[in-house]
DNA sequence: GATATATATGCAACTAAATGCATATACTCT
DNA sequence: AGAGTATATGCATTTAGTTGCATATATATC
């Protein structure tokens, strides 16, 4: 389970709220980690039990109260350990090709209307990616380099998201050549 | 849940054991839908309960029967109307991308030697595809035909592996720069 | 002779995640 | 006035998936 490091990542770098934290995931790593706030909300408590996150409650007047999470040396410990071994290959689950797989059961306009619509989204994924590139790339050398290891899983995003369009492309060809 | 679904879609192109179906997840499918032994036998149950599924037993001698399974009337139904409606797109939750984000807590050695023992896994599915790809492309066209579904999500395979191995070149150019 | 892999199926316990529900205020847009 | 979004947190239930264990034979490799 990787949450629970991806969460002593982020307050590592910075403390935060649960619903920074939801905010964080969106924004900044969604293209390799997502969380639900049920999630995270319970996984803050659970680590906080155990020791790995301490916070403060911060008072609010219109809006609720927010807890302000900080790592402990505990925590920190915990992230470096974790750092130090090594991650399984991810499983891959794509019920996207499931569909294309048993794409001869159905017409292939189905598909293509489906393969379309996963498309926008894919394509507004990248451009937001491309649009975060342009940011990092503008800055100074001096200034860029706190910030190389999130723009290298940026390139991530980047090149996974092409990729997916590349081949979107190819099954659309195909798809098309049917009619 | 698109298990169901990736069993329904093999045994609807070919009757076969639980056994049968880990081979061909591991063998055809392996790119985009994994399941353990467990969860397979698990899910077969269910749904021959469920009437999606009916099965023969085939003794053996020597060794544990098998049980053949087909999928019903029922079951090639509730296929195509999944195949209708509209999947979700992937969740993506990639561990070795939190690694490298937090990078800065420990020696770049450590990031490089994951990120290497990674490509290695990924250079050999690449190669495990394109022999694939390979075997499709010496078809004579009128046999090409039934696979060409099943070749494009090998397609998205091999596109995928690509762009993470080129990733991986841009990651560890940086990483060496560093030392 | 020992170890590993293949064949073939399954249960039990646990962890992770999804879904639904609940609360309460402020601001913006139509 | 109503709808939608943002702020902020949480519990309960269900579903999906992992890990460990169990059994039993055949064949291939070291």
């Amino acid at each position: 389970m990787s949450l629970k490091h991806a969460i002593l990542t982020l307050l590592e770098t910075e403390e935060g709220s649960g619903y920074d934290l939801l905010k964080r995931f969106k924004q900044r790593l969604g293209f390799f980690w997502n969380a639900s706030h049920q999630q995270i909300y319970l996984q803050l408590k659970k680590m906080t039990s155990e020791g790995f996150l301490k916070f403060e409650l911060e008072t609010q007047h219109g809006r609720p109260d927010r807890k302000v999470y900080h790592v402990t040396a505990l925590g920190k410990q915990a992230l470096i350990n974790w750092m130090e071994g090594s991650v399984k290959v991810d499983k891959v689950n794509d019920a996207l090709l499931v569909k294309l797989y048993a794409g001869h059961l159905v017409e292939p306009g189905i598909l293509s209307k489906e393969i379309t619509k996963h498309k926008v989204i894919h394509q507004r994924m990248l451009n937001t990616f491309l649009a975060l590139e342009k940011q990092y790339l503008l800055l100074q050398d001096d200034e860029k380099t706190p910030f190389t290891l999130p723009y290298l899983t940026l390139r991530k995003g980047i090149l996974g998201e092409q990729a997916w369009l590349t081949w979107a492309d190819e099954v659309n060809e195909y798809l098309t050549s049917l009619k």
